[in-house]
DNA sequence: CAATATTTTGCTGTTTTTTGCTTTTTTTAA
DNA sequence: TTAAAAAAAGCAAAAAACAGCAAAATATTG
């Protein structure tokens, strides 16, 4: 048999189920496994498939890359979300909200840190696959559609279940006088319920942010145990946040 | 003989079989395997076929690039999505397996449809915030980092406080004795669920998965109540499954 | 037609590729 | 943590490819 045969039926195969047993195709095609590995390894090199322990699966199953064209000041979260890693140690769990800011926390959480994550937005949850260390759970309910994630009655009682080391969250609005704000009234009952689920809740937020409102409101600022702006802690403007009882980085 | 008439034959054997062996053409011709390879070098220099080590293949064989939308077998997948929207009727209630052929009925839903979609799968619930008059509903529970689908015990008992009117399922394997059969034992454990959560099952499965089984069982062939191929239901390969208590679409 | 040039073919020895096996290391699961 | 499974690394035998050569077949030319 051709090695060419061999490689074609092992996609086949593998494009068929999604997902197979090296031992499966050695048996199946009378050759021995280290043929099959090496066959695996080469259609992995080629991007044919992807190779895992044991056996290899499918591309459109183990790859999900949506394009991150239009994030909206980009460079400011992802300096956010690499702070916010610092604070995330190995064997804790944490809970990670929606938003582009948090995407990117979830995009640049490290390969090899080892956590249980909870999530309800579906961004971070696509996000969270292709991390190997990361024990991913989704917080189900009800869709939101223009903020992916999952809201509502069923959402607050599953979150009232959990209580995590750390919750990131974002915000629509945030103010030292008036807190976390935000446009919508199912987001905030949402996030109440996200902040009632953590013993800290750390606040991810770009200066741009600063000192705005609007109508419903979250909670108050000293209800954040730490906010993370891309500015340095000593900036100017994070003057008014200095004196709230509120760790800034 | 002549070398032209040579290269023929051996082009006609590899557009034939997709396939050959040098040693085969050598004995079958009763030349020299040297002359049989410096033809088919000279037929892989006017592409006319590809040379590979031991042998040839046929360029269609050799130029298959999964990369064609990273979807295996799309077209049949599309028409049995097609297949199954007649079934949806306006205010139903129904459930989304994952896989790709369940991902491709999320993605052909018509935007005017109004429904109430469960789903556990996290490609189909993207898909699914895309349609305007879909409320979807996400299943919580540990994320599986193959499938990209809730699994695990806390799925499973959401999945019991539910019963939609039905749930469109995807499987690894099938086969009319050994009814539906799956790869992984967390995925059967989730399958079982789904179907226990649903009024009728709806089976979508491309026909090159029939008679085939694994070593996992999610049920018998006749807790399924349709089956949807990419067949016609009068098909011969279904033939099998007609003396079954299963309806074919 | 004969002499010569060119192409084709099979053979030889050498190099490369492929494959299965063994041992060691790594990963996974209990 | 330990035990089992899988991966990696190295090795050797077998198969295939390659390069060069010479004989045979074919074509060309005067």
């Amino acid at each position: 048999m051709l090695k060419e045969e061999r490689q074609r039926t092992i996609l086949n195969e593998v494009e068929l189920h999604n997902r197979v047993l090296l031992t499966d195709i050695a048996e199946k095609l009378d050759v021995s496994i280290d043929t099959v590995r090496r066959d695996v390894k080469e259609l992995d090199a080629d991007n044919k498939l992807r190779k895992v322990h044991g056996g290899a699966v499918s591309l459109g199953f183990a790859t999900y890359s949506p394009a991150r064209n239009n994030v909206y000041a980009l460079e400011q979260k992802t300096a956010i979300a690499q702070k916010a890693i610092t604070l995330i140690k190995d064997h804790s769990v944490i809970l990670i909200d929606g938003g582009t800011t948090c995407l990117e926390l979830a995009r640049l959480l490290p390969a090899e840190r080892h956590i249980t994550c909870f999530t309800l937005s579906l961004p971070v949850a696509m996000e969270l696959l292709n991390k190997p260390n990361v024990e991913a759970i989704f917080i189900g309910g009800a869709l939101s559609k223009d903020s992916q994630i999952a809201i509502g009655a069923n959402t607050i009682h599953n979150l009232s279940q959990i209580k995590v080391d750390y919750a990131f969250i974002g915000t629509g609005y945030v103010d030292t006088n008036f807190g976390l704000t935000e446009f919508d009234w199912d987001i905030v009952q949402t996030k109440k319920a996200v902040i009632g689920a953590s013993k800290k809740a750390i606040l991810l937020c770009i200066s741009e942010k600063l000192n705005s409102q609007h109508r419903y409101k979250t909670c108050d600022i000293h209800e954040i145990d730490t906010m993370i702006t891309e500015l340095a802690p000593s900036h100017q403007l994070l003057a008014n946040f200095k004196h709230q009882d509120i760790k800034l980085l």
